[in-house]
DNA sequence: CTGTTAGCGCTTTCAG
DNA sequence: CTGAAAGCGCTAACAG
């Protein structure tokens, strides 16, 4: 049997109290006797039973992260930036993903209602009133990833989508002297696709270019079908910004298969700059971002917040994109 | 306050004994007590706390999910599949990855000794004595993600390194007639990496083709620097075949540096099918692994353990690969 | 079928 | 600085 510490109170001829001081560094223990102590847990091997400590204190020393389905770069990149962060703070993190059977909304429910968790980092695509209210009715720690600035309520992380995508067509149009455009968006109800739109459509009116948008979802496919529309406009775009590269990957298949050359026939660019990318032929020029970052600063915010007192106030923090240029436009 | 039990059976007029074993759905308990209970927690929305029902029981409904430093893809896939399976049977997956400032060893023994988990998955590219014997004394059921086959004491799951890489040397001898071949193998601790290089070695000897072996890591980098010293030999090999598709991008890189060709100067294959691979130029030759079915098997083995009694057998589960035939060859 | 009771291992007042 | 004792919410014998 693992030891516990009534044994090493035992051993050591002191009460449980004090050898529970000396394991939480109470500083109210003699040097002495904390030794003592120290010596004998050492030579029984005692670890504290984490399950007696979380009941006992009521909390527990795991942390969250619930992810919808995504993309598999972003899922990663995120998990790992949380996991370093949480980890280098004893945390442990509980990772889920949305499941076929299992709401987002359910899977929230279930995680704040069961108290296995001492906070929640939540990346969703859109926040709605329902799962907002849930999250504030719970008392739980949570931290939000997404980039929808109406969202005042949380703590939140997100990406500068409008910036980036702003400033990539300012680039395609002042440096590359495109002057119809064309956007291929992610799903409506996306709040990062809805940021990387307006961005697009408000730097092409600044300019007074022409443009088209083209409706997608971030996959593959839906890059591929949204391409097809485009190409066959009777008035074709010059260049498609793909509001993510997934989509820029299926622009690249349809046109490829139609034997259409990038950039001479068309231009292409994408927003993610995921792995793959810069190996694609051409390679992309798109939007880069740095999601391991967005993981990290969502524990630290997350940690602050369980550490902290309770009234820090919301903060908000954005995660800055850059722009890769390489051949495909 | 959140409602207990206690609460529950007060209002009921019942004990405490009778509203767990409805909770629990112990079937001995009538039909309209048990109505009458699920009524009265329905409306003040009880939940049990899991924090006190792990503690009571002395196990956890959390498994823990150990990976190493590894390539991003593969991580992604295995969690998946862990968190698919284990999601669907109401455990929840704690991720760890490994970290500067702990060793492999020490986060194990981590895991096991606070008691937070109730099994416990693995993933090794090599597993020495001291861990293995760590693992067997502690009585937490573990599934190994691992290739080596002399590991006999653990479930196991693995890859069919071996055939995948003999067949590829294969189909490079018998179909593509090359008769100087040339691999570049993953670190040499590394089980996966091992198997790799002893099929391509065995179907060389088979045939009775030249062969040149050289040593890479897993990496990008590793791939880059072993097909230089390939390509400065003075006789070259004709073709390619690293352990791994990072390193085998690295050859890309390394030849269109150079002005080299493929597959027309010189062919590349790679193993592991990552996402990238297809997109390559050329797309690359490949032997496809399932990852995310490690996950799910993985997984599946392991709630067999938790759930079933002890004295299961080992079983070992071998994950097939596939000649994935593409136009780097 | 239902109730009583004794903990699980630890934290945390409250005394001393 | 240290000890005694209560109790976290639930499970699991044991009685009845």
């Amino acid at each position: 049997m693992a030891p516990t510490i009534k044994e090493i109170a035992a051993r050591a001829h002191v009460s449980i109290a004090t050898v529970s001081r000396v394991i939480n560094k109470d500083p109210r223990v003699t040097k002495e006797t904390r030794a003592h102590i120290l010596n004998i847990a050492e030579k029984l091997e005692y670890r504290p039973n984490i399950l007696a400590r979380n009941f006992a204190q009521k909390k527990s020393n795991l942390i969250g992260l619930i992810l919808p389905e995504i993309s598999d770069e972003y899922f990663t990149e995120v998990i790992k930036g949380v996991d370093e962060i949480a980890f280098s703070q004893n945390l442990y993190t509980v990772v889920a993903s949305s499941h076929k059977y299992k709401s987002l909304k359910d899977e929230v429910v279930t995680f704040i209602r069961n108290g296995l968790l001492s906070g929640l980092i939540l990346l969703v695509s859109y926040l709605d009133d329902e799962l907002s209210s849930i999250l504030s009715k719970s008392h739980l720690p949570v931290v939000i990833i997404n980039s929808n600035s109406k969202n005042k309520k949380f703590d939140r992380i997100g990406i500068d989508d409008y910036y980036g995508s702003f400033s990539m067509t300012t680039h395609l149009i002042k440096k590359k002297h495109y002057d119809f455009l064309s956007h291929i968006t992610g799903p409506l109800d996306n709040d990062d696709a809805g940021l990387r739109k307006d961005g697009f459509i408000d730097a092409c009116k600044k300019y007074g270019v022409k443009y088209v948008i083209e409706k997608g979802d971030f996959s593959q496919e839906g890059g591929f079908n949204a391409c097809k529309k485009l190409m066959n406009l009777k008035s074709r775009p010059q260049v498609i910004f793909a509001a993510n590269d997934m989509m820029a990957i299926g622009c690249y298949d349809y046109l490829k298969q139609n034997k259409l050359e990038i950039p001479s026939d068309i231009g292409v660019v994408g927003f993610d700059d995921i792995f793959v990318s810069q190996y694609l032929n051409p390679p992309l020029t798109t939007v880069h971002v740095n999601i391991e970052e967005v993981g990290k600063r969502a524990a630290e915010l997350l940690l602050n917040k369980i550490q902290g007192s309770n009234n820090i106030p919301v903060s908000v923090v954005h995660i800055p994109t850059e722009l890769i240029l390489r051949e495909s436009c």
